[in-house]
DNA sequence: AATGAATGAGCCTTCATTCAT
DNA sequence: TATGAATGAAGGCTCATTCAT
């Protein structure tokens, strides 16, 4: 056969790589940072302990990546919904943008509660904690202006509030899980903010 | 020499159980439950490694006791506020709870922390979720009943949505600190609620 | 209350010696040598773990005194024996030898088991081995001469192949316990010695 | 470089083993299983500590795995007499039997100690104890094939006296070592049993 | 004589990380 | 690139022993 072509290694680089972060995250977000093992994670990915240091310089290092790699996710969905922000009524864009929430809540459960998991825990990891940290702002950022367009005089602080409100809702979801009457919450909560 | 009295033995235990519970708190709620090993709790309290056993019968019963410690600090606190509850008009005992809320955040910010980073990483210690469970649903009872006598219909709901409210706020307050503008948000949320 | 006199003292000590000793023997016998703490020992016997140190210099000090209580007790009842022997036929007195083995076997269980699980163990607790060997030389003289006034030639090897029979009827029952047929056993073992 | 090959792997695997093997059963049968620590084991078999868990997923499997490769062991030796039973007489049979028990008890001293020691020690250690006691009711069969061989009616209890009898002179044995007559006590038990 | 709180060495075990291949 | 055997520090925990009272 002929030598691998640069191109191929670089696939076959970035292959294992999204292996096992997504396997990492999985794991991660089940079972928590600290009882989950390089071991398990290498297992789940279906490679060798060995490789994930040919790719992560640390346990630590991959955390930190894997939480990049979902907030970048998490951010692209998000974006859909800016796109289409000017052409609808602001109070049916506050409400898209809520229902957005709920819809990545549940469909990212575990990215979710990784996220919970680390920003209470990794004061000691700050460059993890400092991906986190931009995230939120950017959140924030959009919140703000929703609310602007709304009408809302105070948007600054009632951002604030509207963030504050969600993520306590998705902890007590997250929490919870199946007893939490989520759908309830999320139409009352909509109701509130959209009238 | 005679032996200590029990009363002697009493208050020298209770005063080395009191050493360790504190110290345990403080780690706990700095490092995560996880990142706090029994030799710096111990090197904390100024005791030895073996005392610890001596007192609690293993770290998860530690950090049991931590937290149902915790609880009734703050318990009586919430009591307080009950006492007066019925000479007092429905919207001053629900500005008063919310007061209550911020106040006991600001000044237990290590319990709130303990608490938090627990809530995410202890689905295997079902005797430590009890606890926190319990509690809970204490406060929600307490919100529904206060949001009843305000006339809220759906105070069921409400209340829920005021204790994620308010958890997201301690969540966020908690992860930023100092840049959190914790005063302004308070006022905000009771103008809102108790309009 | 006048002041106790030195032979109180005595038997105060002797008494909380004895206590201990009788409880230390019970539960290295169930539970083995390294299964059995010192504490376990102290709530046995009723007493402190700091009075153990007050008439034991180590844990091993009282593994070896121990041994000797016990062994002093099954020679005494053996010596029992020995005083009737020159009334009764050599025959007769091999049996009442034989007979009085599995007598002291299943009268102190306890014991043997101590001493066989002691036997095999501590070749690193030279005093302890002592006392044992000591002990079974004692024995072993007493059959030979019971075998020799049987007109056993071979008296000195056949006390030994008779040492070794007991013994390792002894250890198979107390290993089986209940399922083994020590009755049988011992009814056949007397058959073939005492015709 | 490449990785080494499956076989490779597997060698190096049983090389490790094998060493960890080794030194667990001569630490346990010197010393006892409780006085022989991990650490003692890998310095002996000089790997580190945490390799032994690489093999064994506890103490006390590697106990079992070492008492079960000595059994086979022994199994193989005592089925090579089994293969010329038939064509040997009934008187011949039980003396080679008897020899061979009395070599492997020479040739493996080691062994024999091991199993005593946890004869006694281990009660609380069912899925050694089961490999133990298997092997012990395999021996008596073998007995009890060969005693009726030879005429005895009451094969069955002859049979566990014979056991016995063995294990008694083992056990002496190995506790007095050098100064045991071994040669003289074997002769004599042969010249008993075959006559 | 008696107590039990306190110590600290040592135990079994886990796991991030390294390295020869 | 890829493997997994090997390491060693660290973790939770036990327990014989000491000591102030």
């Amino acid at each position: 056969m002929a030598p691998r072509t640069n191109e191929q290694f670089e696939q076959i680089r970035a292959e294992s790589k999204t292996k096992i972060l997504v396997a990492a995250l999985e794991l991660f977000a089940i079972d928590g940072y600290h009882n989950t093992s390089i071991s398990k994670i290498a297992k789940h990915a279906g490679i060798s302990k060995g490789l994930m240091y040919n790719y992560f310089a640390s346990k630590e290092q991959l955390l930190k990546e894997v939480v990049i790699l979902s907030l970048e996710d998490a951010k692209k969905m998000s974006e859909q919904l800016l796109q289409n922000l000017e052409e609808i009524s602001p109070t049916e864009a506050l409400r898209l943008s809520l229902e957005l929430f709920f819809q990545m809540l549940i469909e990212n459960k575990t990215l979710w509660k990784l996220t919970f998991s680390l920003a209470m825990q990794i004061s000691n990891m700050p460059s993890v904690t400092a991906v986190i940290s931009k995230m939120f702002e950017d959140i924030l950022q959009q919140f703000e202006m929703v609310l602007q367009l709304n009408g809302y005089s105070d948007y600054n602080i009632e951002a604030k509030l509207l963030a504050a409100h969600l993520d306590g809702i998705a902890l007590h979801f997250l929490i919870f899980e199946k007893t939490y009457p989520l759908e309830e919450v999320k139409n009352k909560l909509i109701a509130n903010y959209c009238k």
